[in-house]
DNA sequence: AGGATTTCACTTTTT
DNA sequence: GTGAAATCCT
């Protein structure tokens, strides 16, 4: 009997395995490691997402078959030789029984949850798990963090004392309320800005502490700021609890408080997730992590995936530890390493490898690819940062050049601030490109006003979004105003709006109570077309009878008119979300919908251009071609790491993460002296540089030959002064000789030492990345000219003559 | 109340 | 250098 059942165990694994045998052996066991918790420490580029899928399909298609130890009663021998002689290619019917053979007790798909950080994440597992398993997919829990407790605080949340139409308030909206609480404490509004009390309280919510925990903590330390955040924080939750809003700690604080102070609610939920995954598990915080543990409490299956050496969100709350300790956290945890890297060549690998090797607090993983060698990591050392952009920008069209596309290559940076001079020489030289982040579409002012207004639409008792939107456009109703209107309701009990609504009421009012009048008549007349009107004719009529778009288009300028372009690209998303819900077609299932959804996860892959973000945004990502500029001490790591290890690690794990989405071609490049936030200073190369073996990589221009290659662009003088002393130890009393150096050197430019190609319209060019080409006018600007250029491949480009001058030729 | 001017800060980012 | 917020004038 043993005999036999050993064998049925053994021969269901193999079956199993059979099934996932496009798995390497370690991702095949990730993926049938389905009981208890489990630790995968999946390294960059090793298919942790595929393991991820196949982990599910697994799950839902033979339960815990591959990971049991029980056999079926009904079991019989027959059925054995049947799965030891189970057949490569197999009939549905075999491939059926086979199924039946292995399955042990199989979850439904909604007792599956697999969580993840952003909503292009979890998007992104919804679709493949949907291509993997058909229509049941979309059962399964595929969401972020903050969306899965909202789903579940809106069917419980009123057993806390909120009702379960609560809003969410993003970071601005809670800056808002913090400023207002600093001002009637009387405190000073520069010791208390918002932003960073926000971030204290941000803190503390990270750590499930209430506002009583915080002040008690505050009280042993005796911190007389702290305690006045204390104050602060607990007045803003009771302001938030007034309005009856969440902000975005609270979605998962609120849900810890939820699961942990009614049983009849934790129960339903541990026994309605069998099964928990939780992804990019290095950059879940202390809150998080009790949640999960919260959510698999009951069954215990939790299987959280990451590498540590990719956390990079400690800024934001994320706490390395819980990776570090999920297994004292969890002493029966199972770990698997995932270290075959599919993406990159084995320079890079070593390159990276090399670096991150300099961390102390890390679990320890070599990445080792089949990739072959490839190219060693170049490091290019230039004078500023224009000519580090013009050497990316020069690199990149000698590749287009060789056949590559713009689209493989990304530049990376450490801030956004770095990517003004890049876009320059981008703009110069014709380069088509797409800058990721910065600017976020939901960010800008024009679009926040309009959801505002529709805010306040669905809820006139929105005392915040009514403050904003109710003198734009001007209406006459100023601070004055406003204050004397919130000293009112305060006193009555009432809402902002009420007191508008009734502003013929109350005297100290009487000046002012005919504009007030007026808008609250608005309001109450979009509401009535709104009860009747379709969403998208009804966001037509807020936009033109709120006057807020006429407001705009008077003014008539640039900056106005992208404004109006982008309260039409809202109306897209009404209609994209209409298309994708047509079931909650509401006002205020609109704005629930969106009130999570920030993401620019529209990108349009389609375009063939080059990829500009900071290296966070690039987490997750690959391109054959990288490059990283600014690989400089005090930009990055950057001047607060230089002297706390713990940020210097986490710098190192964000140059890690950086060096591994390349596949093919990695270049790192470093200025001698760089202007940011107008200020020019000198930088070391990054110790990083030092880091990477030499034999893993070439170093151009350390230090810089006169005349050398690339940068021959306006004739060689122009390294003269700055590089005479030759490249070494730069210190700040140099800077001001370099600086001198620049200056000289622009003069030299229109004297022009290098002869500067005269160009005719008519005349035919060739240029060394988009082939021939007539250009089809020539205009002056400022010394230098903007060509058109009409290439016979890449279509008409405008280029500037300076610039993209080194690769034009004259026919 | 509203436009004009000055000041200020400014890693990194999601929800 | 840049953009938004605070303050200053009319």
């Amino acid at each position: 009997m043993q005999d036999f059942n050993s064998r049925y165990i053994a021969a269901r694994k193999a079956v199993i395995a059979r099934d996932l045998q496009r798995l390497n052996p370690m991702q095949r066991k990730a993926a049938m490691t389905t009981e208890g918790p489990l630790l995968l420490l999946a390294g960059a580029g090793s298919g942790k997402t595929t393991v991820l899928i196949q982990r599910v399909y697994t799950l839902l298609t033979y339960g815990r078959g591959s990971d049991s130890e029980e056999v079926p009663e009904w079991a019989e021998e027959e059925d054995i030789h049947f799965l030891e002689a189970f057949p490569d290619r197999p009939t549905d019917l075999e491939l059926d029984r086979a199924h039946r053979l292995c399955a042990v007790d199989v979850p439904r798909p909604w007792e599956i949850i697999a969580i993840t950080f952003t909503n292009k994440a979890a998007g992104e597992l919804k679709e493949r798990l949907a291509a993997r398993l058909g229509p049941m997919a979309n059962d399964v829990w595929a969401s972020t963090f903050h969306s899965a407790c909202v789903r579940i605080l809106r069917r419980d949340i009123d057993r806390i004392g909120f009702d379960k139409d609560f809003t969410i308030y993003d970071t601005d909206d809670a800056k808002r309320v913090i400023k207002d609480i600093v001002k009637e404490q009387n405190l000073d509004e520069k010791a208390f800005q918002p932003k960073s009390v926000l971030a204290a309280i941000s803190h503390a919510k990270d750590q499930y502490e209430t506002p009583e925990d915080f002040a008690r903590r505050c009280e042993t330390e005796n911190d007389w700021k702290k305690s006045r955040i204390a104050k602060i924080y607990a007045a803003y939750q009771k302001k938030l609890m007034t309005a009856n809003a969440l902000d975005f700690d609270d979605i998962i604080f609120h849900t810890v408080t939820l699961l942990q102070r009614e049983p009849e609610v934790l129960r339903y939920y541990q026994n309605k997730f069998r099964y928990v995954l939780v992804d990019e598990y290095q950059d879940t915080n202390h809150l998080q992590y009790l949640l999960t543990s919260l959510l698999a409490g009951g069954y215990r299956n939790l299987c959280v995936v990451g590498d540590d050496d990719q956390s990079i969100y400690r800024f934001r709350g994320a706490n390395i530890e819980n990776i570090l300790s999920f297994e004292q956290q969890y002493p029966d945890a199972r770990v698997i390493r995932l270290e075959q890297n599919y993406r990159s060549t084995q320079n890079i690998l070593d390159a990276a490898n090399a670096v991150i090797q300099n961390n102390v607090g890390r679990k320890g993983k070599t990445l080792w690819t089949d990739n072959g060698g490839g190219e060693v990591v170049t490091v290019k050392t230039s004078f500023n940062e224009g000519d580090e952009a013009n050497f990316v920008v020069g690199d990149i069209l000698m590749g287009v050049n060789r056949g590559r596309r713009f689209r493989d290559t990304a530049v990376l940076y450490r801030m956004n601030a770095q990517s003004n001079a890049l876009e320059y020489a981008m703009k110069r030289n014709g380069i088509p490109y797409r800058v990721v982040g910065g600017m976020k579409f939901f960010d800008r002012a024009e679009v926040k006003d309009v959801l505002a207004y529709l805010c306040v639409l669905n809820n006139p008792l929105d005392d915040l979004r009514l403050r904003r939107i109710i003198n734009n456009p001007a209406r006459g109703i100023g601070a004055t105003t406003m204050d004397k209107v919130a000293v009112l309701a305060e006193s009555q009990g009432a809402s902002l709006y009420e007191i508008i609504r009734n502003a013929d009421l109350f005297p100290d009012l009487k000046s002012a109570s005919v504009k007030l009048l007026k808008f609250a008549d608005l309001i109450d007349g979009l509401r009535r077309q709104g009860a009747e009107l379709a969403l998208p004719e009804f966001y037509d009529v807020v936009c033109d009878q709120t006057g807020y778009v006429r407001a705009l288009e008077e003014k008539n300028d640039m900056e106005s008119r992208g404004r109006i372009e982008n309260v039409q690209e809202l109306k897209s998303n009404i209609l994209g979300f209409l298309e994708q819900d047509p079931e909650d077609a509401t006002l205020s299932g609109f704005l629930n919908e969106i009130a999570l959804y920030t993401d620019l996860d529209s990108v349009e892959a389609g375009d063939d251009c080059v990829t500009m973000m900071t290296i966070h945004s690039a987490k997750g990502l690959e391109f054959p071609t990288v490059y990283v500029v600014g690989m400089e001490e005090g930009i990055f790591p950057g001047a607060s790491a230089q002297y706390d290890q713990e940020e210097l690690e986490e710098e190192r794990r964000l140059c890690y993460v950086a060096m591994t989405r390349a596949k093919e071609k990695l270049t790192l490049t470093n200025a001698r002296q760089r202007m940011l936030y107008g200020r020019t200073s000198a930088n070391r190369p990054s110790r990083f540089l030092e880091e990477i073996p030499e034999d893993n990589m070439r170093w151009e221009g350390k230090p810089e030959p006169r005349f050398g290659g690339m940068e021959a662009t306006f004739g060689g003088d122009r390294w003269e002064g700055g590089a005479s002393g030759g490249y070494g130890a730069p210190s700040t009393a140099r800077s001001g000789v370099w600086v001198r150096s620049q200056r000289a050197q622009t003069l030299s430019r229109g004297s022009g030492a290098a002869p500067m190609l005269q160009l005719n319209q008519g005349d035919m060019v060739e240029h060394t990345a988009f082939g021939k080409g007539m250009v089809l006018s020539v205009r002056p600007m400022g010394g230098d000219a903007l060509l058109e250029v009409a290439f016979d491949q890449m279509g008409t480009k405008k280029l500037m003559l300076k610039s993209a001058g080194n690769h034009l030729k004259k026919l």
